[in-house]
DNA sequence: TTCCGGATTAGCACTTGGTACTAATATCAG
DNA sequence: CTGATATTAGTACCAAGTGCTAATCCGGAA
């Protein structure tokens, strides 16, 4: 008994974690110890076998395709809209999105939000960020769910310069405003693009 | 012979395109043929097994983790830096993204480049973003390689408050500008956490 | 020392989803 | 009708397992 089971059992574990390809015949010439009792650690730990590794792992890919797709043009989810008016969006903040020293979600996340939705909002082909300014009132952190509204004001634009304000809070704690200064083409379309 | 041969097998493989999950028991009941004529297919067409088809989309998917965590923390390529001064980064930018509409890059790609790069050149554990003031002066297309250059501020930096500059250029033609006001927790580390 | 029990190893039958190959049919076109 | 092409059937084999039984090994307590 080189190392013990416990620990071995849990290498493996972790070993699999961050390299799901190995055989159970990998497994063992790298513990050591006979295939079977590869079999018998997995059976313990209830890891599953090759193959329904890969096939997990492959689903995990294929879902965060689907759902980058989906994000590209919007970050975050738009719950309500009328045109050239307002509009509102929702954006949950995940581990993947903060930082790992202190948990606090990194601003750009943030600002993607409230500038997809200042794009949005506009009905055009053609509306560009020209100039924008920010406030980070409060930090968000993982868990939390952000709303951000935007309102286009009208008294600020100006010809092809159209000023979108957007608030952003969470649990009705404003952590995000700015203005968004943009530009527009006029291509106005009014076919349903989305 | 129900549909052509040629159809058939284009149909297979845009099937297995978007769903690489079938077997090829499956996918005879699907174009109602035998099991032996889609192996026949996926050979002429050289789609390989089930098995290698998840095998290629799980390492694709490994891959895509490990991009995503490397540009987790700091967004572009940090290339020079002196710590509390200036720092300079570069950020290739790709189709992932531009608008699929206008193929202009998203503003908040080149915000996230600069944010990022605003907080690593501040050697602190807790730098926040709390205001910042934007210009995107010049469209920014695929292909494009924009460069960020970072200078801290003294002057207009008091306390806890520190103010970075950005100025982002593609072949030193500016095409972003930004002003950060940074909050600094002050418990300076020395280590490098990169 | 001997004996017990958990840990480890071995061996065998069986499963999935295939490959590789051969042979028999079916179908269509000239 | 005949030849080529397409399709189907069937066999042996493989990888990477599961599930099960049985044999060892090995360390500590009686």
């Amino acid at each position: 008994m080189r190392i013990p089971k416990k620990e071995r059992q849990h290498r493996l574990g972790a070993l699999l974690d961050e390299n799901p390809f190995m055989t159970d015949e990998e497994l063992s010439k790298h513990f050591r110890v006979s295939v079977q009792t590869i079999r018998l650690d997995r059976l313990e730990c209830g890891i599953p076998e090759l193959r329904e590794r890969l096939k997990s792992v492959a689903t995990r890919s294929l879902e965060a395709e689907l759902k980058s797709m989906q994000s590209d043009e919007v970050f975050g989810e738009i719950v309500d809209i009328e045109l050239d008016r307002r509009a509102i969006s929702i954006f949950d903040v995940t581990s993947d999105h903060v930082f790992q020293r202190n948990g606090i979600a990194r601003g750009h996340h943030l600002f993607a939000q409230a500038n997809s939705l200042a794009v949005a909002v506009l009905d055009d082909d053609l509306a560009l960020t020209v100039d924008s300014t920010l406030h980070f009132h409060r930090p968000v952190r993982a868990g939390d769910r952000v709303i951000a509204r935007a309102i286009v004001n009208y008294e600020l634009s100006t010809g092809k310069r159209t000023v979108v304000e957007i608030t952003s809070s969470v649990e009705n704690e404003l952590v995000f405003s700015g203005e968004f200064h943009m530009y527009r083409s006029g291509t106005d379309t009014r076919r349903e693009t989305k």
